[in-house]
RNA sequence: GCGGGUGUAGCUCAGUGGUAGAGCACUUCCUUGCCAAGGAAGAUGUCGCGCGUUCGAAUCGCGUCACCCGCUCCA
């Protein structure tokens, strides 16, 4: 690993992305779209590789877990229940001295006198203006202190520092009591803006000719893939005939008008998610829990995020949600900190509760055996899958010393995903490609994989460089046609062709015929 | 949202008021040869965007967009 800061390597690492075609900015030609990202021809299959990876494990491989595609745009009806629509928003108050931004719902109420002013003037320079503003003043302050404050407000109202912050003088003094407000910035007292409930859901209007003002048209872009797989339960349940425990699993878009989008895909605005709402008897929702966080830490293993990059976090009850009375939060540690990747939450039965309530349709199972009726609980492990891929790309990502050949070192930089997980599984190459028989036999190997894997074909200069663009690309294998695969020089190696191993760089000598079954055995 | 930084060729970057640059990558060709090899030739620019100052702006000012870092936020 190379000895530089994490915040150097993460550059490098989004400046690979870009270099080679896995991730680009969305909207870049037009300076680009904040929170929104393109991903590349490298990084689609990279995606699809994950997604089709976690399909197979979840849903193919497994006898009670069944699958479904929920729409995106949404009714609100559905998210009126699930409590996003005017729960999914944080009420924000801006500190009109500092603009510090604050949640209003976790302001502490305080008490005291308010100094009100109804304005400010600077008489030397004819300045002034009518804006009012108030200042708390807290325990212990004099008056002086709150006049501080408001003159500071008016020096930066005013906004050029030509004149000093004592010469304003403060118009319209009014002092008055009050008793646990939340107006206030607890920090320096000073007013602060009424707050804003910052909905975070795209809303948009259903219908080509849909009146503004006909709320009935207002849908959502979902906030999240859950909604769908409850508001669905019943319909699936009913056609499949399963039996508790179930899951039903989806992997979709879902999209957060997130107030600052950081960390390159991290915090996206447009996302995808991987999740499963396993529906069981209340009994059996802890020990679910614990059982899906297992089976999850596995599945980071096998596509190659190791064990020790994982943490596990045991959300405390004040960080959780409130209908949920467990949750795991499954974190691996990015160069830009330790962050979320999955959730495994035990949601009890509040989601199927609600919409049993809103809609007024029964949502409710009935046990054959016990003939018991009950509203099933649910256990949701829900992966976030852009958030994957930046793991495995970040795991991926190593740069090593090696002998250049001429006594010295050069840096290669190599992705080792894990071969099954790799954008292009194969690369191959004729030695050289001004030799027709080398380029047509090369082109009879690349069509010889090419229906079974990714094949990356590359016949352009030298062969060490090709081989290390496709370390760049992450390509496990590379395959090399020369003069002996003709049997030009030795009959016993007619037929044979250069395998090259990516993190290795070992070279093998292997028949055409082993090629197709030795790297499907691999790359599985 | 606040504060700081950055934005010039595909990439990494140089260029402090006077003709737009380098290295790498890329394209074509040569090479019986395997780890960014060597040689020859070639193409590549809304200097993030807008407005302003100026005879003249990549360079100075204002605004704006995006990214990075710290804070804040993260149902």
């Amino acid at each position: 690993m190379a000895h530089s800061t994490d915040a150097e390597r993460m550059e490098k690492i989004v400046s690979l992305c870009k270099r080679r075609g896995f991730i680009f900015q969305a909207g870049e030609i037009y300076g680009g779209l904040n929170g929104v990202w393109d991903y590349g021809p490298l990084g689609v299959e990279l995606k699809r590789n994950l997604k089709d990876y976690w399909w197979r494990r979840t849903v193919q491989q497994r006898d009670d877990i069944v699958g479904i595609d929920g729409s995106i745009l949404t009714h609100q009806a559905i998210l009126v229940a699930s409590g996003h629509v005017g729960g999914f928003s944080d009420p924000m108050s801006d500190c009109l001295l500092t603009r510090a931004r604050l949640r209003a719902d976790q302001i502490e109420p305080q008490s005291g006198p308010v100094h009100s002013y109804t304005g400010a003037r600077h008489e030397a320079s004819g300045w002034s203006t009518s804006r009012s503003f108030s200042v708390l003043r807290r325990q212990g302050e004099d008056e002086n202190k709150a006049r501080k404050t408001a003159r500071q407000f008016y020096h930066q109202f005013r906004g050029s520092h030509d004149i000093g912050e004592k010469e304003i003088e403060l118009l319209g003094e009014s002092v008055e009591e009050v008793t646990d407000s939340t107006r206030f910035n607890p920090a320096n007292g000073a007013l602060l803006t009424e707050p804003r409930e910052f909905n975070l859901m795209f809303q948009t209007k259903v219908g080509a000719s849909a009146d503004e003002n006909d709320p009935n048209a207002v849908a959502y872009l979902r906030p999240e893939t859950a909604q769908s797989i409850f508001t669905q339960y019943r319909n699936v349940s009913d056609s499949t005939r399963v039996k508790l425990p179930f899951g039903i699993a989806q992997v979709g878009k879902a999209f957060r008008n997130e107030i600052n989008p950081r960390n390159f895909t991290f915090r996206s605005r447009e996302f995808e998610q991987m999740e499963v709402e396993y529906f069981c008897r209340p009994e059996d929702g802890l020990r679910l829990t614990d059982e899906w966080l297992e089976q999850r830490l596995k599945f980071y293993e096998e596509i190659g995020i190791p064990r020790d990059q994982l943490h596990v976090l045991d959300v405390p009850e004040k960080d959780r949600a409130h209908y949920s009375k467990k949750t795991y939060d499954i974190e691996y540690a990015f160069p830009f900190g330790i962050q979320e990747l999955e959730g495994v939450a035990y949601r009890t039965d509040y989601d199927l509760s609600k919409h049993q309530q809103h809609s007024g349709r029964p949502m409710d199972y009935f046990d054959d055996q016990t003939k018991e009726r009950f509203i099933p609980h649910v256990v949701e492990p829900s992966a976030g899958v852009d958030r994957t891929v930046l793991a495995l790309i970040c795991q991926a990502y190593d740069e090593e010393q090696v002998d250049d050949g001429k006594g010295g070192s050069e840096t290669r930089i190599v992705m080792r995903f894990a071969p099954r997980m790799a954008p292009v599984k194969v690369g191959v190459f004729p030695l050289l490609k001004n030799k027709p028989a080398l380029v047509g036999k090369a082109r009879e190997v690349r069509d010889l994989l090419q229906p079974f894997m990714t094949v990356f074909y590359d016949e352009a200069g030298a062969i060490g460089r090709r081989y290390r663009r496709q370390d760049e690309a992450g390509t496990p294998f590379g395959v090399t046609i020369d003069f002996d695969t003709l049997g030009e020089n030795d009959p016993a190696l007619k037929g044979t062709v250069t395998l090259r191993e990516r993190d290795s760089m070992s070279q093998q000598r292997v028949p055409i015929d082993e090629l197709l079954p030795r790297l499907l055995e691999a790359i599985r």
